[in-house]
DNA sequence: ATTCGGACGGCC
DNA sequence: GCCGTCCGAATT
């Protein structure tokens, strides 16, 4: 018996309350002081019911001073909460103006004890420092690389992948240098379909079963598993969706996050963390070298570029102009009187004509955006969003008025001239892009058609001549790359409400772009005056990525600031704004009455501060939220940081 | 005198 | 959140 131990285990329960976000102390009963070790899963009487918690630390003295109660039980002798990975939560849950709780729960699945007791397989493998080979081909890359693999520095690199290659065996030269130096490896990305890509891939370049996969999809016990694999080292390399961002890599030296913008990494569940600023948190607390890679850039890493936290490293000239797709925008004109065929699809003439010639040699990915119906207005002269003369947030028309109000702050747009065009007209905007699939077949008789969207995803096809008709996010693999890609209904996609229209927009069509052949035709359905389509057009989302937020900092908008929206009833969120002690420097838009499919009754304001300021921020709410809940102030109010839409 | 309920404080 | 306790009001 360690008398270093003492006998009270500080412990964090599992309560989500505000105000009881701290450690409780409970007596350890000589029969578990063995087991009760800082990180164990424990059960304890709470607040007179059982609950489940984590032993934080062992103490001899207690500052508490009323009476302990001793644990119930230790659920496991399993250290499933490591010390560096507390300290993440702590940092997430202060980031989100959460509890500490209400994060842990992310980072340490549900217990399996049939799990626990399979036997251990660990992965192995010698591996040698990788030669450079893609990364020349890159401003940076050789650097990069040669940071990562002498071990001892911390690079953080946002790259700009070349389109047209295999961007994941490339990742993995990378991955290959960190396990090289003795470290393991974390790649996180959007979805399951990408987590057997990366395992795929790295089985050919690292050596068979050494990626261990971790992803919510697998069912409890495969789940607990396979985390636990990687809790007891048995795990170099960990490919995963968005929670293996809290993974406890033993000797994480490299992580990866590919394809940011996508917005599965963002959390569906309270607090809505982004896995990107989980990763970014956890390199700057751990010092370990993070690569945010993908084609496309967001603002939020062209904040992580401009603040000088994280380097640029982009294709060199040379490789991008041999590789990289030809893309054509087929613009405002539809030419379909020209041609009968392609006025059946509704698709422009040379997009008919590019896919056409290009059936001869090889697939044809037609890119669909959703179908489904968009409730913002646009001009009703050159169809770009209506936007708030004073807070730049979109406007819509809400069932009891006539005039377009804003959603942000609440202003009503009775004389509207858009900012783009100065007319006058507005409409509704509408995405409706079935109709356009079902109608290609009957413009490329005879070509075999292959379908990929929502429930059945195929996730790659053979280089036989087909048009493969997907959604956005859905597109297979081709082998040996698309003959041709056409981008459909680009505009759609473009006017779709919200902040994140024209970002999303380019990081679609370069996704599907990427996976043409090099030098192959694009096609893209939208006037090539807009942005979006220019930065396709030159392949260039840096400078997509810069206007972006030198626009977002112009208007006061995220990830410029740090924002946080309140949302609940009317004398709720009142209550919480009289309370809150907000730093100076906040502004407050609204409250207005809240967006659709929350409650009829509720209201949404929306802070913002500079992001420097934005821990305070988050504590401040954080702490009024303590106080309604220690005084049980009637109604409930959601913080939400960092909301993703805010229009 | 006895029972019920709702408000409130504490939760280790 | 939930439990327990304490108080006042309603019930016998």
């Amino acid at each position: 018996m360690t008398s270093t131990a003492g006998d009270i285990a500080r412990v964090l329960v599992d309560v989500g309350l505000p105000h009881l976000d701290r450690p409780f102390d409970y007596l350890v009963p000589e029969s578990m002081s063995a087991k009760a070790m800082p990180g164990v899963r424990v059960r304890v009487r709470f607040a007179g019911r059982l609950v489940d918690g984590f032993v934080l630390s062992r103490e001899s003295e207690t500052t508490h001073k009323g009476r302990l109660s001793p644990l119930s039980s230790v659920v496991s002798s399993e250290v499933v909460l490591r010390d560096d990975v507390l300290e993440l939560c702590r940092a997430v849950a202060e980031r989100y103006s959460s509890t500490l709780a209400d994060v842990v729960r992310f980072a340490v699945p549900p217990r399996h004890a049939r799990a626990e007791a399979a036997p251990d397989v660990a992965r192995e493998g010698v591996w040698e420092t990788p030669g450079a080979g893609p990364w020349t081909d890159y401003v940076g890359g050789e650097a990069l690389l040669e940071r990562i693999a002498d071990g001892s520095s911390c690079p953080r690199a946002a790259i700009g992948m070349l389109p047209t290659r295999d961007p994941f065996a490339e990742i993995l030269v990378l991955a290959q240098a960190a396990l090289a130096s003795g470290g393991d490896v974390l790649i996180v990305v959007p979805d399951a379909r990408d987590v057997a890509r990366v395992t795929a891939a790295a089985d050919l370049a690292l050596g068979k079963g050494i990626a261990v996969a971790l992803t919510a999809d697998l069912g409890p016990q495969r789940r607990y598993r396979a985390f636990l694999d990687v809790l007891r080292g048995n795990a170099r390399v960990v490919v995963g969706t968005r929670a293996a961002a809290f993974a406890p890599v033993t000797h994480l030296r490299l992580m990866v996050c590919w394809d940011d913008g996508d917005d599965l990494y963002s959390s569906p569940q309270f607090p809505y963390w982004h896995a990107r600023e989980v990763l970014a948190l956890r390199s700057h607390l751990q010092s370990v070298p993070l690569v945010l890679a993908g084609y496309a850039r967001t603002p939020e890493v062209q904040v992580l570029i401009d603040s000088g936290w994280a380097k640029a490293v982009l294709p060199r000239r040379p490789a991008l102009r041999s590789v990289a797709p030809r893309v054509a925008s087929s613009g405002g004109d539809f030419e379909r009187e020209r041609d009968p065929a392609a006025t059946a699809a509704r698709i422009p003439h040379n997009a008919w004509t590019t896919a056409q010639a290009a059936l001869a040699s090889g697939p044809v990915l037609v890119q669909v955006p959703f179908a489904g119906y968009a409730r913002g207005l646009a001009c009703g002269t050159c169809r770009s969003p209506m936007r708030c003369a004073s807070c730049a947030g979109p406007l819509q028309i809400p069932r009891t008025e006539q005039a377009p109000m804003c959603v942000w702050c609440g202003a009503r747009a009775s004389t509207h001239a858009c900012s783009t065009c100065g007319g006058t007209a507005v409409r509704a905007q509408v995405i409706g892009s079935a109709r356009t699939v079902e109608e290609l077949g009957r413009a490329f008789p005879g070509a075999r058609v292959i379908r990929s969207d929502g429930e059945h995803v195929v996730s790659s096809v053979d280089s036989a001549p087909a048009l493969v008709v997907a959604t956005t996010g859905a597109e297979p693999q081709a082998e040996g790359g698309y003959a041709a890609v056409l981008l459909l209904d680009a505009r759609a996609l473009l006017e779709r409400p919200g902040l994140r229209a024209g970002e999303e927009a380019l990081r679609r069509w370069c996704n599907a772009a990427a996976l043409a052949r090099p030098g192959a035709p694009v096609v893209v359905t939208a006037d090539q005056a807009i942005p979006a389509v220019q930065a396709l057009m030159r392949w260039d989302p840096v400078w997509f990525s810069s206007r972006e937020l030198a626009e977002r900092e112009h208007l006061g908008l995220p990830p410029a600031v740090r924002m946080a929206a309140l949302t609940g009833e009317q004398a709720a969120v009142a209550e919480m704004l009289s309370i809150a002690s907000l730093p100076t420097g906040t502004r407050v838009l609204g409250p207005v009455p809240a967006p659709r499919r929350e409650a009829p009754d509720a209201v949404r304001a929306l802070l913002s501060i500079t992001r420097k300021e934005g821990m305070a921020l988050a504590r401040a709410l954080h702490d009024a939220q303590a106080i309604r809940s220690a005084h049980r102030s009637p109604g409930s109010v959601e913080v939400r940081v960092d909301p993703m839409e805010i229009g």
